[in-house]
DNA sequence: ACCTGAACACCGTTCAAGT
DNA sequence: ACCTGAACACCGTTCAAGT
């Protein structure tokens, strides 16, 4: 007996459709939880159930769970705008605007921003961002030393931040409306004779937002390289610190 | 029957002689093995065994494993050596050089400094530090915002090192003796037209040891520091970036 | 070649029960 | 109050078997 003729949409499985699997594929899935739930949530186990499969069928795309979330943060790296074009008349800004892009595509996908941190960068899109700023370094006449140092310490500052930040999402309870307050109170509260400085400074030490502090660290490192430059016209001797 | 009496010591178990628990003999196993094995290796379950107990017995010494962690921090970070005096005309050096210290201890201790990142830091010794740091830089004359904003920058730098060290640390395996020539290797066999400055770069971006690649990045952040300054006498605007 | 069910060898934490 | 055995609800990865 042939099934009965339907008309309209085929009927669909409450959630996962079934999609061949592939790397694209996996990395959606993977995106989907991380930005909804966190990098905490991603197991194997919930991304094959999210494709409708069992974990051990990940394994014929990806040689582990590291590979997977390497394959997701290069894909949210693509996401970063590039400089369109080059001018080494202000690199400072082009750089720093840079680096506020990345922080701000990394803060859409929760807290992937966490697996960069000591993940040796062969992805495309990585590799991409990484020349973007070697040539912006170099346009602005900072050294070749200094210039292949500062793409690694940034990419630092850029991995540490978004982790800090993540843990700090956590911390302030739906029950706990003023955070700084409490944290205010726990710097002033302590023993001054053994803590004078942080009980003198509990003001500024518990005040700013993210984006403030975020902005200072860029424009420290920025300042610092910039203080690397050594001018063609008035060449002087550069001494560490003063 | 009376036992009979024994000369010498007591024989022992062959391995964990059962010591009453407390927080102090739970951060001591804890750190044998993170000394020995990395973080990656610190289960609740291992130190239990290292103990001869079962996992649940520490549950009445820690509320979980981050408490117990933190604790081990803390207790490394009370390993860092604080300068005697502090002298106010040289604080770039004794701030580079406490920072130094501070590597050199997380070091010797595996890779905990990976657990530094993002955690709030309330432990004693960890707030004896920090008061220490910003009594430097307050002396320095460097502005009380900046100031408060650099011990958290500083923190975060230390620990985001310590963290990309440790996942390094995997990196070469014991077959692969240049581990250099290979990194170097990758960069300069990518394609040209689409990483120019990666290509020329293979040499600057593969050379350079971890303490040269630390004290780089500390060297910079303490002339980001400097450029705040706004001397007495000469005072002069502060322009972002030139 | 790709996919699967089932298993292996683990986790942190809880809980009722003991002392 | 402190400790325990046993269990709960998870992990990443492997492997023999299927198609």
């Amino acid at each position: 007996m042939p099934p009965t003729p339907r008309r309209g949409r085929p009927p669909r499985a409450a959630r996962p459709i079934r999609r061949t699997l592939s790397l694209s594929v996996i990395v959606d899935a993977a995106l989907g939880i991380i930005d909804a739930e966190g990098l905490d949530a991603l197991t194997m186990r919930r991304v094959a159930e999210e494709l409708g499969t069992g974990p051990a069928s990940l394994y014929a795309h990806v040689a582990n769970k590291d590979e997977m979330v390497a394959a997701a943060l290069d894909r949210v790296t693509g996401e970063i705008p590039v400089p369109a074009e080059i001018d080494p008349s202000r690199w400072q800004e082009q750089f720093a605007e840079l680096f506020r892009s990345a922080r701000a595509v990394f803060t859409r996908h929760g807290d992937i921003a966490r697996a960069s941190l000591g993940v040796v960068p062969t992805g495309e899109n990585t590799l991409t961002l990484a020349n973007t700023m070697l040539g912006l370094l170099l346009a602005g006449g900072v050294p070749d030393r200094v210039a292949a140092l500062s793409v690694d310490l940034f990419a630092l500052y850029l991995g540490a931040s978004a982790f800090e930040e993540s843990m700090e999402a956590i911390e302030p309870t739906a029950a706990e409306p003023d955070f700084h307050a409490e944290l205010h109170g726990f710097f002033s509260n302590l023993p001054a004779d053994r803590f004078p400085h942080l009980v003198a400074m509990a003001e500024p030490l518990t005040t700013g937002n993210r984006d403030e502090r975020f902005d200072f660290g860029l424009d420290l490192l920025i300042r610092g390289i910039e203080s690397t430059i050594v001018t063609g016209k008035s060449a002087h001797s550069r001494n560490k610190h003063q």
